[in-house]
RNA sequence: GCUGUCAUAGCUCAGGGGUAGAGCACUUCAUUGGUAAUGAAGAGGUCCUGGGUUCAAUUCCCAGUGACAGCACCA
């Protein structure tokens, strides 16, 4: 006699097993018409599993949010029957939803090709019109390894082999069609609805990993309803528009040429925002007791042989050899060997730590083709970077003032919410299992100090300690990580850093190694993604444009920029030949924030009129006004804060 | 690096076995105008590179390079 309640509080009973299907029945026609799946006790499950306990029941309808899982994991189940009708021979693998959609991965001789998506899609509006129910099996294990390896389908059967002993082996069927599934599913293949669409193929290795068969992927994406999918596709083209590498070109910001792959040209307004950025940083350091310093481009191999990063990383690093040397040298990759140099000269000692030490390293690695995008990977690249010599002690106190500088420059460049990643100990790995131990416990009570919120990242870690990952998320839903920091007892040991104690005794110092923005090119792509071009004004490479209407008007307006480029503002002065419209179109394309309009009217009463990007009112103003107004609004953050 | 797609004017793109076109941008001339495109004229191309097929290749084939998407990688 299963007792059910409802989310309502109200209670069902019923005189045996009872499926969802049945609840949904017995509590009215709209919900049985509506439910696509229950959830029992916090479990997600089919409309038509038999429920013979009193349980907790919920129904899941096309309103719910959660039906978009089931939705697109269904709409994988059934692109992998519509590819094995269209293409026989053809093996599945697996095939997930994920955020926006699902995809299925396929083995096949030849992968797919776009072309090939528009049949595909067809055969599954003909599968989902058929409207097959879907049904589920428990198989016995062997059963089941048999009869996928009789049936050719290799990938699967090893995906059975490789279940956990305790797991139940279920399959679902739609129609002719099945496939291993753990499930929940809709009723039918029909609850898929219409709201779906191919995306694009791509190549994946099987299970992750580069070592085995590349696959062919199958991209989706899909909705509760047209309305919802209508919207998700008008978002990926708004996402292109503000694409950093469009918008790049389209204010001449920077470009990228096939001489210097991964390396970028940073033209004038581009590196007007890299320095603007620089400095900022550089104050912020400042205030919280770091201190720069500048390490070489071309070290010996010797020095990275000591580091081990020869050893780990030799393959991704820029060689330089002179004819008349016999040593060779590398750019360097990353800063910490160089501080750690520093750091040895002389005796440190325990009074000086934390020593702070900063630097914006320009650093080379040879990144894999396929990894370059735009400016966000590259292989020229300056980090902000520092590390931190303290001791154990002072590990957690300096990650929790870290992470409060990192919330605080975050919020001034207008990201208000970020994910930390905690990432542990990866396989290969230097220093003891012990060491390691000390590392994690210290970043993890580091963590609760700072109050982070971080999800585990498992084996992910650098090779010489655990480290906290900050990552910002593009226009695109693309996640980047850019601030980090690490917990390192190994460089200190292997460059044999050491600081006299207290006691007159001799001690390894606990390095950090911390970036805040990450680097720079990765920063300002994303900068550029965020604001889509249309940055806060002390952030803006061209802050305002005086725009004439009458060669008249020359004189006056030039003395208008001279006035505002003493105020520290970054001015281009307009006095072309060309309607005042078209000026005004032409800034505002470009993003510029602020338009200064001047004609005859105001020459004579010396005035301007202010024009706000994005704007259609204009503000007329005595010039000394406007001028005392943009520096005020173009005075970064920090500096405000004062 | 792997799989797929792509490479034509500064940009966005069309075209096609007989050495090329549009819009925007650019230059010049006229126009001096009041808040998102004034008009006219002009200039601009090794059709990514190398090889092959062909009477003839920018177009077809092969290789390379680069870009894009995804995977793998990311000290």
């Amino acid at each position: 006699m299963p007792a059910i309640t409802l989310p309502d509080g109200s209670v069902r009973s019923f005189p045996g097993a009872v499926t969802g299907t049945e609840i949904a029945a017995a509590i009215g026609p709209g919900l049985a018409r509506a439910a696509l799946a229950m959830v029992v006790n916090g479990a997600e499950m089919d409309m038509a599993r038999e429920i013979t306990e009193d349980a907790q029941v919920k129904f899941i309808t096309r309103k719910d949010e959660a039906a978009l899982e089931l939705i697109r994991h269904d709409a994988a189940h059934v692109l992998a029957e519509a590819v094995q009708a269209l293409y026989p021979g053809t093996q599945v693998t697996i095939g997930p939803s994920i955020e926006n959609g699902f995809y299925y991965d396929f083995y096949r001789n030849e992968p797919f090709t776009p072309d090939d998506l528009p049949a595909i899609e067809a055969k599954m509006r003909e599968i989902i019109a058929a409207n097959a129910p879907f049904t589920r099996e428990v198989l016995d294990r062997d059963d089941a390894i048999a009869y996928f390896t009789l049936k050719g389908e290799s990938f699967k059967a090893e995906l059975i082999r490789d279940l956990p002993a305790d797991q139940t082996i279920t399959i679902y069927r739609q129609g002719e069609w099945l496939d291993l599934c753990r499930g929940p599913h809709l009723p039918s293949t029909g609850a898929v609805g219409t709201a779906f669409k191919l995306m694009k193929t791509a190549g994946a290795y099987w299970r992750g990993n580069a070592k085995n068969p590349m696959l062919s992927r199958i991209y989706g994406t899909a909705w509760r309803d047209q309305k919802e999918l209508d919207a998700y596709l008008h978002q990926l083209e708004e996402a292109e528009r503000r694409d950093h590498r469009r918008i790049g070109r389209e204010m001449d910001l920077f470009h990228i040429q096939e001489e210097a792959v991964g390396s970028i040209f940073w033209h004038q307004k581009g590196w007007k925002l890299y320095r603007t950025v620089e400095a900022y940083i550089r104050r912020r350091l400042e205030q919280n007791g770091y201190e720069e310093v500048r390490t070489p481009q071309l070290v010996d191999r010797k020095l990275w042989e000591m580091s081990g990063h020869w050893d780990k990383y030799r393959k991704n690093m820029f060689i330089a050899e002179v004819v008349e040397e016999e040593s060779t040298l590398a750019l360097k990759p990353m800063n910490c060997p160089c501080h750690v140099q520093i750091f040895k000269q002389g005796l440190r000692s325990y009074r000086q730590l934390p020593m702070r030490m900063a630097e914006f390293g320009a650093c080379h690695r040879y990144e894999p083709s396929g990894a370059l995008h735009g400016i966000m990977r590259v292989r020229a690249f300056t980090q902000d970077d520092a590390h931190i010599f303290c001791t154990e002690d002072q590990i957690a106190d300096e990650t929790v003032r870290f992470v409060e500088l990192l919330e605080s420059v975050y919020k001034d460049f207008g990201f208000e919410s970020f994910t930390v990643k905690f990432s542990d100990r990866p396989e290969t790995r230097a220093g003891s299992d012990e060491v390691w131990d000390r590392a994690e416990a210290a970043l993890k009570s580091a963590c609760e100090k700072a109050g982070v919120d971080y999800t585990l990242n498992p084996g992910e870690g650098a090779f010489y300690g655990p480290k906290l990952e900050f990552v910002l998320r593009d226009a695109i839903g693309r996640d980047w990580q850019c601030g980090t920091i690490q917990v390192d007892f190994v460089l200190p040991e292997r460059l044999d850093a050491e600081y006299v104690t207290s006691e007159s005794g001799r001690a390894r110092p606990v390095m950090l190694h911390r970036a805040i923005i990450g680097s720079f090119e990765r920063f300002l792509g994303i900068l550029i993604e965020q604001y889509a071009g249309r940055f806060p004004l002390w952030l803006a490479p061209t802050q305002v444009v005086v725009a004439t209407i009458v060669s008249d008007a020359d004189p006056y307006a030039e003395e208008v920029a001279e006035a505002l480029r003493s105020a520290g503002l970054t001015v281009e002065l307009d006095t072309s030949n060309q309607k005042i419209q078209a000026k005004i179109r032409d800034h505002s394309l470009h993003h510029v924030p602020n338009i200064l309009v001047v004609g005859r009217k105001e020459a004579e009463e010396r005035k301007v009129a202010l024009r706000r990007l994005g704007g259609a009112a204009q503000e007329i103003l005595p010039l000394e006004e406007v001028v005392a107004l943009l520096k005020t609004e173009a005075t970064p953050p920090d500096l405000r804060r004062n």
